[in-house]
DNA sequence: GATGAATGAGCATTCATTCAT
DNA sequence: CATGAATGAATGCTCATTCAT
């Protein structure tokens, strides 16, 4: 793991310990100096920013290969409600992170997470308008009707607030797909 | 409005401007001397504790009235989530710091809380299990399908990322009756 | 008891437990109201200050009347030495009070303490004066030969360093007598 | 001269001039800036136990010294008197801050402070034990019984209660003898 | 006599950031 | 690339004291 790699990574430890990305407790977690830290980072908001981007762009792509090898409407709206929840179970530090520290984030490395949002956008809408047993729906209802249940129970979870995500995997998937199929 | 009245106030339009309750800026704010304000409060976390509860309190405040207001299983479940997209409209202010300090809050005032949330699961769980036409749920995955979608999209509108809320209102009312309906 | 005395009771407790005498501290254990304190008293300084003063008289009071029961030389500075450590240890909080606030106190009640002091030593040098068993010595010197280690028994007892006081009552009053006595 | 050190001569004499060590205080007098301070110290009670840990070294290997160098018991218990006088009067700042922070400290640098002063003892102990001259005492009571009487004159001296030290050393050392030896 | 709200100076501490080596 | 000393603004909080009721 390259040093920069080691920064990022007790950045999220930090972050998932404290609440915070405090320079010191980075360097405490990474064993970097705090001018190795400066030195592979603009300052503390580009390793949050650096950061954001990398969990953002891993989460993306797995939605991207859902999309990919679902064929079925129904099938595919039911994968994308399992991956999230999976991939908050998974990932739960990268979850954290993305959940929690999204509103501060916005302002750095804005152009990139704008692309990426953009490419997924993209695709999320070519794949839903080839297929017909979708209702239409305008693209910001349709992202919060499936994916803000899943949402709102990983918020849930990673507050502690309830035990269990996979075992509402059933549930939510099937209620997403009665909410946005046609008929 | 008394002393502890406008200090509240201050911290939410200080959290609102700024993302954080700073006393200083509370200070400036309310008009209020530091020395007022740990006169009223215990401490910073207080404050925010304190405007959470009384913030929760109003919300929940009116889901109680939706609840009882509707008869019709249809209508209330549509109600409960037109209620939410408008109440977070009304409520700028309020509705981002319920929706960006929630985590960290959940260690003062615990006890208020939890006392808040259980009173209203209990009226939630008395209304749906006389209303046969609402599918069993488990009760975290119930609130999930029928708020996270429109928590997902106040969220998106609280940070600025889509314009309107309301223009949403019908589709994601219809979208969590679907979800949550026999049928 | 009245409020000057719970507020002095309270005040006495307060630096037993934390060390100093905050007027939210004595506030808290005496039940009195802010106000109320700066009725009966100046400011801090004036609380601390009476009761300095009410403790040192009391425990000069002891001396004296161990002077004035006291005929035989050598029982005399035996019981002086053995009437410090008891007063100590019966006294346990004034003790402290006592010895570990001494020095911040000498501006306030400056001249009460003067005249406190003033008559102690006259008593003092009285008594020596016509017991020629006694080694003339220099007041300063006399003093701190008699109290010095009783004093700095009770400082280690009161800093928890040492278990017990009473238990070197003899070897402290018989060393006194040899470290004073003629011959 | 060391930041540290002059950090921790900086706090010697804020203690001497204003009875506390005040960050602010320290920062004046050293010329270090804040984060300076608290990059070489945990926080303001580390530097007063570096300091006091760095004074009672020094005053701790002075009586070492006297020990070694004194073989006829008379001649080193009125030494260990004597020197006490002379260190407290060299070094008044530093027995000052002895003297009066004593009871604040032993808190932090507790071990260390413990295995100073359990070395000290065993050194004293191990002179006494082979001078059959000086009576059989318990440690905490030969302790007092010797330097008691410095002690508490040093306490007049620094509290400007009494005017010289040095005129007393004679009696105080020949007091000393007397309480201890056999005979 | 009593109450408690209000004041504001003062204090310890944190933290992002710079820079000489 | 790396180190860690140094900086200083910012922040939460304490505390003695005043004063209107």
């Amino acid at each position: 793991m390259s040093r920069r790699e080691e920064i990022l990574e007790a950045a999220l430890e930090s972050f998932d310990a404290t609440g915070t990305t405090a320079i010191e407790e980075i360097r405490r977690r990474s064993g970097a100096s705090v001018g190795s830290i400066y030195h592979h980072f603009d300052d503390r908001e580009g390793i949050a920013a650096a950061l954001y981007v990398e969990i953002l762009r891993g989460y993306q792509a797995g939605i991207g290969r859902v999309l990919r090898r679902s064929d079925d409407a129904e099938e595919g709206v039911e994968a994308l409600v399992r991956h999230h929840l999976r991939w908050v179970e998974r990932n739960q530090l990268r979850a954290r992170f993305l959940l929690q520290s999204g509103a501060a984030m916005r302002s750095a490395a804005r152009e990139e997470l704008r692309e990426l949002n953009r490419s997924l956008e993209a695709a999320l809408r070519g794949w839903i308008e080839v297929r017909p047993a979708i209702r239409p729906l305008p693209r910001e209802a349709f992202y919060a009707i499936v994916f803000g249940p899943a949402q709102e129970l990983s918020r849930a979870w990673l507050g502690g607030r309830i035990q269990s995500l996979r075992g509402h995997e059933d549930e939510l998937a099937a209620a997403a797909w009665r909410a946005v199929r046609v008929s």
